[in-house]
DNA sequence: CCCTGATTCGC
DNA sequence: GCGAATCAGG
């Protein structure tokens, strides 16, 4: 793949939104984040501050930290996203473990889609059967077996990023809330 | 461990 | 100019 005009174009546009470099390159296709990234040193706009830093203020020595921390750190984030849904372009990622109580919503005998379930119980075969405290923020967090008996784990694969559950399990876990209306039309 | 961007340097 | 490898962080 070359960097071609329009390539370009998305790059510059999408890292003007704050979008990762990796996601940048997930969307072109073809390349790596590495390769974006030197893509955008190359074209020069390092700072996604765009609008910031009028080429000559560094007036900024010495950084005595204010005492106090009254700036609310205004970030705009226009995320004018209208591929697909993502809802967090920067910042507040690292969260800790939830591990409290809310974990899962167990489906019962819900009108999950039997596709689903079938995923399921085929990836709880490969699951990494963790406990409690083995899963990270990045460890499926869908419990399997009843906490109450030796036959209790969680999965553990590999979270869809940002979703505290596999692929998988997210696929169960937040069902479109509609099965299938009226289906006598 | 997962991810981020920054830099280097052979091509 | 390009980008993999590497570095430096969170």
């Amino acid at each position: 793949m070359s960097w071609t005009d329009e390539r370009v174009e998305l790059l510059k546009k999408m890292w003007g939104e704050g979008q990762s470099a990796s996601q940048i390159a997930k969307e072109l296709g073809g390349v790596t984040r590495n390769a974006v990234i030197g893509k955008v040193h190359r074209l020069g706009l390092s700072n996604r501050g765009g609008a910031e830093e009028p080429a000559a203020a560094p007036k900024a020595e010495a950084k005595p930290k204010p005492a106090a921390k009254p700036e609310a750190a205004a970030r705009p984030e226009p995320q004018t996203e209208s591929a697909e849904p993502k809802p967090q372009p920067v910042a507040a990622r690292n969260k800790i473990i939830p591990a409290g109580q809310p974990l899962p919503p167990q489906p019962s005998a819900n009108e999950i889609s039997p596709e689903a379930l079938a995923k399921v119980n085929e990836i709880e075969k490969k699951a990494k059967k963790l406990t409690l405290m083995e899963l990270t923020e990045r460890t499926c967090k869908w419990p399997v077996g009843d906490p109450a008996t030796e036959h209790f784990w969680f999965c553990g694969l590999p979270v869809q990023q940002g979703k505290p559950y596999c692929e998988a399990h997210v696929g169960v876990a937040f069902q479109p809330m509609s099965s299938r209306r009226d289906r006598r039309r």
